[in-house]
DNA sequence: TCGTGTTGATAGAACGATCTACTAACTAGC
DNA sequence: GCTAGTTAGTAGATCGTTCTATCAACACGA
């Protein structure tokens, strides 16, 4: 039924000129005559046509495929990320192989060798806690574009897009403190992963600022999950003198945190101040409206996209980082007294 | 500094073989000794070599890429359905080009096209609303393995993975009047979309066999978001006879329904009862728990993607429908007087 | 009339792999 | 010693494009 596909030798054939003819046109030169032009479009119709761009990237070297690596897409925040990768890749004329290496770095690096056997012209990572060097190393041994996002790599020879989690936490212990507040819990989020420990730094450098003491015991550490905030509130609840504020790792985290507050005869948002981190979409619509620290994800992936094409085109410019400053959303939650 | 990529002639070089050795040594061909297999492989990793797969594909015909097109990755269904479709495809060989057609038919159409030019062995589409029919005309023309996924497509010459979208709403409405509702309204989703089209004739075919009658001041239509309930609710609280319980047609709607409800000084669950649509994961961490009508984008996503493949490895197999029968999961939000 | 451009089109070698057909060197059987 | 079969490896065409070099035809100026 199938047969072959139709190929450029076809078209030549039936439209009676060269091969290199048909090139030419499909490339949209100047330098064929519109009648023959026009000659070839007939055939390029009539036989069914479509271009084999493997084909000629083969021939040219070239690639219009960017691979993105996360962890997890169904994480919001890495959603949002991917989303806005793909939209400005395709705008560029890209299109994103996109996998999941779920945090496992083995993992993560058979993938982006496989991606780079595929004939990506760039790659997206968001390193999974845990990396190996060695998967950075040869990336940058076979000289391909890499653009590193969301969590920092300690290489400064890759580009880097990124919020600032530092100054974000910075900013939302900051407000929990203006509005009264000394004993603040940190709730979630597992040791060794570079953002948490960016997130736990401001936090720390926040209470510093103000002359609060450190207490080991309002730092909860724990793998984020949609239920894991309720534990983690227990934890600090069943303490002698309990917070009476957190701020979370993240929305997922804060959101069940609400849960565990109610469990526990507290209102967030009444009782209780809370603060997350992210700004997923559902921060919005939970209730109370979860106050959080908008990381905008779709900035970053835009950004990281821009980047990675930009070196593309362009390999030996400078290594450039894009650190975004993110904005304090302050809805319900974190009102309490 | 990157000079060329090693290919499989310098390696032959290299080890002093034929490149056709090298090739089935790569294979895995058990026609080559040791000794020989040993040098090849030295060669390869002395000189830091990267199979070419487009090369490969390119004379064999084949190809390990799949493209899926999608309205939105922002919507939870369709994030929970890509990376399910992911994952099955990277556990059975394939990469996925995303791509978003925010639900746009003509540039659905361009995408398809532009995956099939960039050699994808079969696409996983879940049409836009007004999608052409032209669209899948080409594609099947052409050749190319193609399922329909989550949102029906009148050509029965496709495969197909999704919900029972009549069956499903049948169940919810079932359970609403179970708990003594008599007036439900059908909340927002807009006309033409098959899957809308589907859900309301589930609520009406529910209603009917209860002996309820039809009434369309209670079926309010309307773009879903994440805010677009609150308006809805208003209308039919505004009525002269308000309902008393509402089918969403997404867990969107639910939710923004429940912030409406509350502005109207209702409680969600106990003033008024819900339920919503899809069973995305916010559903169960909202307030209150939302009861909805799970319809297991995973497990869609998984189906798609293994009938797609067993169609690539098997062309001529009959079409097959996989029709996902939804479980209705009664949390706290249907519960009202 | 001759050299010099310009225009429109082409032939044939690439790109990096695989595939088909073939061969040289052994082994085995009788 | 001869034939047949097996084993290990190779040469060269091929996949569908693009690229480099070249060419024929014609116009133009001196």
């Amino acid at each position: 039924m199938k047969d072959k596909r139709v190929t450029i030798n076809e078209i030549a054939a039936h439209a009676g000129v060269s091969r290199s003819t048909v090139s030419l046109i499909l490339r949209g030169s100047g330098r064929i005559s519109e009648p023959t032009r026009q000659r070839v479009q007939a055939a390029i119709s009539e036989l069914g046509y479509t271009y084999n761009r493997s084909a000629a990237n083969l021939r040219t070297q070239s690639s219009q495929a960017i691979g993105l690596i996360i962890n997890d897409l169904t994480n919001p925040f890495f959603t949002e990320l991917t989303a806005a990768i793909e939209q400005t890749a395709e705008r560029r004329g890209y299109f994103v192989y996109l996998v999941q290496s779920g945090e496992d770095p083995d993992h993560q690096h058979k993938l982006s060798l496989s991606m780079v056997e595929h004939g990506v012209a760039g790659l997206i990572i968001c390193p999974a806690t845990g990396s190996h060097p060695e998967t950075f190393e040869r990336l940058r041994t076979l000289g391909i574009p890499v653009c590193i996002a969301v969590r920092p790599w300690p290489d400064d020879r890759f580009d880097f897009a990124g919020p600032d989690n530092f100054r974000a936490a910075h900013m939302a212990v900051d407000a929990l403190i203006e509005h009264g507040h000394r004993r603040i819990a940190f709730l979630g989020g597992e040791r060794g992963n570079p953002s948490r420990d960016d997130r736990l730094a401001g936090y720390f450098g926040a209470l510093q600022k103000h002359d609060i003491g450190f207490d080991e015991t309002l730092v909860i550490e724990s793998r984020p999950s949609r239920t894991s905030g309720i534990k983690d509130v227990a934890k600090v609840l069943a303490l002698a003198d309990p917070p009476s504020a957190a701020l979370c790792y993240n929305d997922f985290v804060a959101i069940s945190v609400m849960h565990g507050l109610r469990q526990h005869g507290l209102q967030p948002g009444q009782d209780f101040a809370l603060i997350g981190f992210d700004g997923m979409p559902e921060a919005e619509t939970s209730f109370p409206p979860l106050s959080t620290v908008f990381l905008d994800a779709r900035r970053v992936g835009a950004n990281a996209a821009h980047m990675l094409i930009g070196r593309i085109d362009e390999p030996d410019r400078p290594v450039s980082r894009s650190v975004i400053v993110p904005d304090l959303v302050l809805r319900q939650s974190h009102k309490a007294s």
